[in-house]
DNA sequence: TTAGTGGCTTGCAAAAAGCAAGTAACTGGA
DNA sequence: TCCAGTTACTTGCTTTTTGCAAGCCACTAA
């Protein structure tokens, strides 16, 4: 099961061009990498909470776009408890640097699409997650 | 020919979720529609314009996506000139209101990807678009 | 012992991407 | 007038990616 691809690579190589948002595009241009990230910022953490979310990612995207984070440096993994094993997914501060993208994308969401679900109602989620959380699945510590 | 998919719909209908992230990327979330929105934001106009992008898009692609773009309100297509007839493609203001979206990404790529052209450049790039440009193409109006 | 959960992998059909080629309308030059 | 070139696409076909269902392994709790 050798695969070259995406192998290591934090950065380009094989990039389309130098522009940073082709590149940007080439790790984040599909419909599902933001949402996983969405989650991540609104404080899920792990691969069923991932799955449970509204939008209903199948499971072999899901663990294709984990892998593929991980490679990029966005995310980390974690064993948060043995016994039995559980795994905790975090932003690194690579990945926590994506906010304002998908901050910017809320307030274009919210202004030109009717119907969505307001900026401050999701960060209302965002902080209520964060104080109702699993002290085992805490960060104390700074990568 | 008839086409029942995305008539119209300026919004959702068939949205994922309520998300303003997750409609977002119904519409934005794949590897070419962003680097479109970028080039209409940098000064391009024409089809083959775009197609001369460094990025290489398919013409298929950029045909498909010009189409999305204009059904969902984000752009519209304007004949500037007869004999012969040549089209521009301009931003709306729903279009318009990406810009801070690929500002962040651009501000991403920048710092979390090496090599790519600073964010500083891709300025001065669409100013200077905007100076050089055939008065033609101008948009004096405001939609 | 058995049902249930978490975190995946595998197989396969359907959809989308990517490539090459072709087309229609027109221009400008020999 | 003929011919090459440009613009704005469409069509056909192959390859890649998505999406869905099912299966699997380690483990727990009843």
């Amino acid at each position: 099961m050798i695969d070259r691809k995406n192998s290591g690579k934090a950065s380009d190589a094989d990039a389309r061009s130098p522009c940073p948002v082709a590149c940007s595009l080439d790790l984040l241009g599909d419909k599902w990498t933001l949402l996983v990230v969405r989650d991540l910022l609104l404080g899920k953490q792990t691969y069923s909470e991932f799955q449970r979310s509204p939008e209903g990612i199948p499971t072999n995207i899901l663990a294709e776009r984990l892998k593929r984070l991980q490679a990029a440096g966005v995310i980390d993994k974690t064993e948060y408890q043995q016994r039995p094993v559980r795994y905790a997914y975090r932003l690194t501060e690579k990945g926590r640097d994506l906010q304002p993208v998908l901050l910017a994308m809320i307030d274009w969401g919210n202004k030109h699409i009717p119907g969505t679900v307001p900026r401050k109602q999701i960060e209302a989620m965002a902080s209520r997650a964060l104080k109702s959380m699993d002290p085992g699945l805490r960060r104390d510590d700074d990568n």
